[in-house]
DNA sequence: AGGTTAGATAACCAAGCGGTTAGGTACGTG
DNA sequence: CACGTACCTAACCGCTTGGTTATCTAACCT
């Protein structure tokens, strides 16, 4: 799977998307980032790993604990890969794209 | 699922983001659409449907073809959802972080 | 009416996902 | 050493997903 898919797949889950929110305000343990959620250990492990896989969170090792850091760096891609659409939803690039076009037909 | 949840899971398939950046060129119908890929009619119609469910995608009804069109709306919210995680990425935002966050300490 | 084309639906399959429980490992502390 | 804590792995379960083939509908064209 290519970065941006197992980027997007791991956005897909709203959990992992509230992990990735909470480590914004700094690493965190496991144990600290299961505590909003009602869901067990291992869950909170595989999901852990999805976004580690995607490139989304770093782990370290201290002891008997593993703290989680956040790596925001495929996010840029996802902002940049949805940033090519922008003329399809914003206004004014929509009159923009309609200008040209006139323009285009125009020279006809 | 909620709007982002599924936006993000339509996202994460090579073959619907492609079908999406075919549809930045305009309408086109599913045949047109499936030409590029190697897989069955039923497996574009299912990826459609994705698209559609997603709010990605509007259909028309022409004769025998349903023309599909881009609806790039839901993409603004991936694009808003992902700059909030700009500071993160950006090295002058985390230059700013890190000044403040020395500011802080010298307060103590 | 018969044939072709566009497309959807149904039924199926293998693989993946999100969750569980049970059990294992590694570390700090009484 | 014994115990508790933090975390992981393994095995399992039900549901979803991405694909298939076969079959159906709807529209067009002779």
């Amino acid at each position: 799977m290519d970065q941006l898919s197992s980027t997007f797949a791991a956005l897909a889950d709203p959990t992992r998307r509230a992990i990735l929110a909470r480590l914004t305000e700094g690493p965190a343990t496991v144990k600290e980032l299961s505590e909003p959620f009602d869901i067990s250990g291992p869950a909170i492990s595989k999901h852990l790993r999805v976004l580690e896989k995607a490139g989304l969170i770093t782990r370290g090792r201290e002891a008997q604990w593993r703290p989680c850091q956040l790596d925001a760096t495929p996010l840029r891609e996802v902002a940049v890969w949805a940033e090519n659409y922008r003329r399809f939803w914003d206004a004014s690039y929509a009159r923009l794209d309609a200008l040209l076009t006139e323009m285009k037909e125009n020279e006809k």
